[in-house]
DNA sequence: GCCAGAATCACCCGAACGGATGACGACGGG
DNA sequence: CCCGTCGTCATCCGTTCGGGTGATTCTGGC
C-alpha cells in the first residue's frame, strides 16, 4: 500500500523531472551552441538510454518478484533459552565479563548504573565498553547493541 | 499528511535531480573548455542517464518486492510484518517523525548520521530525541530503545 | 481567519560518553 | 618460572548527548 503510493509518486514526479532535464538541455543547447547540433543528438540518445535503462530495470525486477516469495521464511523467533552464539563470541575474543557489560548496555543502563550493579568502578565499566566497541566494530552504545543483536550475541 | 508525504518524496527525488543537472552542467563546462570532445561527452551523459534509469527501475521494483514480502510473510508463525502498536503510540502522543527518529536510534545512528539521512539539521534531530525521551520516560538512547522494544513500538 | 499541533532550527550548558594510554594483581599454561 | 590473558582502576581530553528555552514555518481543523 505504502510502497505502491511511493512508486506512483515516483513516477508522477520522477519522469517529468527526467523530461525536464532533457528539455532544459535542449533549450540550453539552442541558445549556447547553435552550431553543435551533434550534442542535441547526444541528449536524445541519452534520453533513449534512460528509457532503455528504466525498461531494463523494470523488466529485471519484475521477474525477480516471483523468486522472492521463498526467501522470506527465515525469521523464526521461537521461544526458548537464548544461547549467545559462541562462534561469533570467541571469534571476536569477547570475554564473559564483556558480554555481561554488553547485556547491561542493551538494557539501557548508564555507566554509573552498570558500575553499581557489578560492584566495580565506573572506570572499569568504561574500559570494558571501549574494548567491547573495538571487538564489535562500533563506536557508540546503540550501535554496539544493534551489531550484537544481528550477530546473535544478545537476545 | 498525505500532501506532506508527497512533498517529502518530491524533495527526496527532486533535489537529487537538481543536483544531477548541476553536475551535468559542470561536466559540460569542463569538457567544453578543454576541448570539444562531444562524443565522449555524449557517451558519459548516456551512461549517466542509463544508470539513473536502471537505478530508478531497481527502486521501483524494490518497493514492489517489499509488497510481495509482506503478503508472503503472513503465514509465518510468530514474526509477521511488524506493526508499531498504535495504541501505545498515540497514547503517548508519539508523532510519525518521532517514530522515525526512534527507529534510527535503534539502528545505532548518531545525531549527525540521522540528520544526514533525514535531510534535517542536527538540532532538529536533537529536539525530536528530547521529546521522544519525554514520551518514553527515558533519559538515554539505549534506555529509549529498550523501552520502545518492550512497548512494541519498534521491531 | 485564527489556533493548535507538527516539524524545523538555534543556542547554551553541564553531564555523559568515547578514545588513548598506563598500570597492577590474579590466574593458568607452557 | 615466565608470559599472556583477564579483570580491575586511573587520568586526560575532546566529542557527543541530554535538558532547557525560544522561535519560525506550515498545515489542518474549527
Amino acid at each position: 500500500m505504502r510502497a505502491r503510493a511511493v512508486a506512483r509518486v515516483l513516477l508522477l514526479y520522477g519522469v517529468p523531472a527526467g523530461l525536464l532535464i532533457v528539455a532544459l538541455r535542449v533549450v540550453e543547447y539552442r541558445f549556447l551552441v547553435v552550431d553543435h547540433a551533434v550534442e542535441i543528438y547526444g541528449a536524445i540518445i541519452a534520453a533513449l538510454f534512460a528509457a532503455v535503462g528504466i525498461a531494463l530495470g523494470l523488466r529485471l525486477t519484475r521477474s525477480r518478484v516471483v523468486v522472492r516469495e521463498v526467501t522470506v521464511e527465515v525469521p523464526v523467533p521461537v521461544a526458548g533459552p537464548f544461547t549467545p552464539n559462541r562462534r561469533e563470541l570467541d571469534a571476536r575474543g569477547i570475554t564473559p565479563r564483556e558480554l555481561e557489560i554488553l547485556k547491561l548496555i542493551a538494557e539501557g543502563l548508564s555507566t554509573r548504573e552498570m558500575a553499581g550493579r557489578l560492584f566495580v568502578s565506573e572506570n572499569t565499566v568504561k574500559t570494558h565498553c571501549s574494548r567491547l566497541f573495538d571487538k564489535l566494530g562500533a563506536n557508540r552504545r546503540t550501535k554496539a547493541v544493534q551489531v550484537a543483536k544481528t550477530l546473535g550475541l544478545i537476545a
